[in-house]
DNA sequence: GCTGTTATGCGTAGACCATACGCAGAACTA
DNA sequence: TAGTTCTGCGTATGGTCTACGCATAACAGC
């Protein structure tokens, strides 16, 4: 029993206040003119149209018509609009899992809708994120994934690892893809020619006395053909998966 | 045959040609009063001791006592010194694996490394990397762990595939640790409790009817305590290796 | 209806940041 | 010695986030 540690806890930053629907309005004062959700909105739009670096205060600001200042009266800070922006460009979680999937099937589907949504909002990447997930959204993914686990004989922890350990696979690969997306836009290249370019350029710089297993690989023609992205994704993912159901057969015995 | 693609291919940036050591200096004009790699050290060495925020241009010309433009005469812009900066955080590989090990041993020891890397040198993960791998020590890291697969039946190209599963998931890893860290420090709150108060906010925020497995995990106290984050590396690692020998067997017949 | 309180919108300004450009001078070649 | 070329770096531009403070709008209580 610590001495001050009042049911309330700590301070919440205002920004999972809002985002929680915690904020009343007090009574006194001018109407708001705008309201947080507008406000993420109108980043996240930002985000889509012209990726992250694009967003700033003043853009954003400028996009709803309004003045740079007038948004830290709703926001403490940009970090929390990135938080903001998170919860919000991840959606709504893809719902518990279909009642005809075990936990493989399951577990897929998650990670493919967590996939699909990286893939069209690659910016979410790019959030420094700041710590664990606290908004809703997040945790409702959270929460549907770990549904997906509800017939095994894992342990309440091991769950948890098991989508900790997928959420991460998922995100790596989304990053990697949309790496080599951006890339080949940067450098004004057809992405299909970007790995292509990427082998022959290694290819060139490496000694193959002094790396002899990757210019193995170079010579096996690995890095010079460009390969479905989505079978690279299920490759891992399976690879994943099938870690996770020795761990299960184990655990039943 | 494309028109023009001579051998010696696109221009390399110039970052990349100081990495591999592929720049002669010109015979005229002054001799030059710094060097590529004491710049590097140099913003090595303010990352290390402030982190990569406080890697500025300005910061890492004063750490030299030189001028804040006299650095664009090395690097051609901030972000190929961050590039060649990765490259020198990492280090040198590991080296490749002991005759005795098996390719599981060997890349269990490899993902340490990398692990061990990460622990110190936590900036390393905030770079925002721009691209696949293509500085010296960056691709000695690669050849070591593929060097680590060479007894096995796999494909080249699965090779490649399990390093990249690897080393996401050690970089992944590595990001959830550092971020607690990190935000214990802002929150000026003790590491150890770190979790714990994450717990007890979690809980305080989720109806347990919308969020039910989030709701038992939290009751089987599974964010409550301050577990050894080693443990959780291990855990993820094993799965994912258990998943490697599976397709190992498959594969063997 | 009037007055006091309080929250809002937002203008100004400060402290950073990366970097384009151009000039003075050093070090070499011929 | 003259010419060339490269270095160091001062200046300036345009961008960032955000602390601060003021005028004003909207409500509560009298």
């Amino acid at each position: 029993m610590a001495a001050k540690t009042d049911d309330s806890g700590p301070v919440l930053p205002a920004a999972i206040e809002s985002a929680w629907g915690l904020r009343e309005r007090p009574p006194k004062g001018p109407r708001p003119g705008m309201s947080v959700p507008a406000i993420v909105d109108a980043a996240v739009r930002v985000a889509d149209a012209d990726g992250l670096a694009a967003v700033s205060m003043s853009r954003v600001a400028k996009e709803l018509g309004a003045a740079t200042m007038a948004l830290y009266r709703y926001v403490g800070s940009k970090d929390e609009l990135l938080m903001l922006m998170v919860d919000a460009g991840y959606g709504p979680s893809p719902g518990p899992p279909a009642p005809e999937d075990d936990w493989r099937a399951g577990l897929t589907r998650w990670a493919w809708a967590e996939h699909e949504v990286l893939r069209q909002r690659s910016w979410l990447l790019h959030v420094p994120i700041s710590g664990p997930p606290i908004t809703p959204q997040q945790l409702g993914w959270m929460d549907d994934g770990l549904r997906c686990l509800d017939g095994t004989t894992l342990g309440e922890g091991e769950k948890m690892s098991v989508l900790l350990l997928i959420t991460g696979y998922v995100r790596n690969e989304a990053t990697l893809t949309s790496q080599i997306a951006e890339g080949s836009r940067a450098a004004g290249v057809d992405p299909s020619e970007m790995m292509p370019a990427y082998g022959r350029l290694v290819a060139r710089l490496i000694d193959p006395a002094r790396f002899p297993a990757l210019h193995r690989v170079l010579s096996a023609g690995v890095l010079y053909q460009d390969d479905d992205p989505d079978d690279e994704f299920v490759f891992g993912l399976d690879r994943i998966l099938d870690g996770v159901e020795v761990l299960i057969r184990r655990r039943a015995g």
